[in-house]
DNA sequence: AAGGGCACCAACCGCCTGTAA
DNA sequence: ATTACAGGCGGTTGGTGCCCT
């Protein structure tokens, strides 16, 4: 089918009057999703505006064409951020700054909307903690030598775990995913597919024992994502620049932790006792190695 | 049990760009 | 070349639910 919304000639006197009407605003409607999709199924989508009317919604072009992208698409992957997306999405933003669109393109199913909203919720707040800015040059060091390597130990934790537990070749698709712990819950709003972890979380994944998840997130332990990472010790990535991961070449982690020992200076260090390691990007660790990095004053 | 604080995320807003007339 | 409109994008807001006191 490839007749668009153009093609709908709008009845004159209707469209004058619903020129009067208020458009409708807030959240949508169980009935309005369905008649967004059952248009967009026959007539396609685009020209949003003559969209809104022809489908019958008392919406804006904008808003349908949001509701649409962000939400009611089929191939709109929802549920948690795995660590690989994590991964991408600094190293992407490290790239590119706030370009959400085009990060996500690099995220199948994952919209620029819900990257944005995973940065000001998860990144920023971190940067807030730690008392500096998110664009400070401190910050960004912080991101792509300290946090970055340690998201690469976890993805390979992760993946090694993983690995034990499932026949090697179904690491990436969805029914692998089921079998690894995880479950697949119908979206009981519009009948899509929603993966949702059940009980994998980075506590698990972890190598020291005081880690946590880097966002007090669960995550998955494989994920579409696979495909971005190769297995072996060296990332290989799907992206135009190769040099983009530059900085977690070494996923051994050995080089990263600058030879501290951790667990060590954590249990002899009562500074760190005022850090909540539990629901922050960097956990106790972590912190001990910002302060020796960037002489932190908390 | 209540309410205050917080995190998350869907949705809106305003600006910019591309394109067709 | 100009103008109007549609679509895209990044920033911001507001509702909701959860957690803690």
């Amino acid at each position: 089918m490839d007749v668009k919304a153009r093609d709908c000639v709008p009845n004159v006197q209707q469209s004058s009057e619903e020129d009067h009407m208020e458009l409708k605003r807030g959240p949508w409607t169980v009935e309005e999703d369905f008649k967004l999709i059952d248009y967009i199924a026959t007539h396609g989508e685009g020209r949003w505006n003559s969209l809104a009317r022809c489908a019958g919604l008392n919406r804006s072009g904008k808003s349908c064409r949001l509701r649409w992208l962000n939400y009611l698409r089929p191939d709109v992957r929802r549920g948690n951020i795995t660590l690989q997306e994590q991964l991408l999405i600094l190293e992407l933003h490290s790239r590119w700054g706030n370009r959400w669109s085009k990060i996500a393109q690099h995220l199948p199913g994952r919209t620029d909307n819900e990257i944005k909203n995973y940065w000001r919720t998860r990144v920023q707040k971190q940067a807030k903690q730690l008392k500096c800015d998110v664009n400070s040059k401190q910050f960004k060091d912080t991101m792509r030598y300290l946090w970055m390597p340690r998201l690469v130990e976890r993805i390979q934790a992760a993946t090694a775990a993983s690995t034990t537990a499932v026949t090697a070749a179904s690491t990436t698709t969805l029914t692998s995913v089921v079998g690894t712990g995880q479950t697949v819950s119908g979206d009981d709003r519009l009948g899509g597919a929603q993966v949702t972890s059940s009980s994998y979380t980075l506590e698990n994944s972890s190598t020291t024992a005081a880690s946590s998840d880097s966002f007090g997130t669960q995550v998955s332990p494989v994920s579409d994502f696979t495909d971005y990472y190769s297995s072996s010790n060296n990332i290989s990535i799907n992206n135009p620049n190769p040099n983009c991961l530059e900085a977690t070449q070494d996923l051994s982690g050995n080089y990263y932790n600058h030879g501290l020992d951790f667990q060590s200076l954590e249990q002899n260090n009562p500074w760190l006792d005022t850090i909540d390691a539990s629901n922050n990007l960097f956990n106790a660790e972590d912190f001990y190695f910002l302060q020796q990095q960037f002489n932190f004053t908390m």
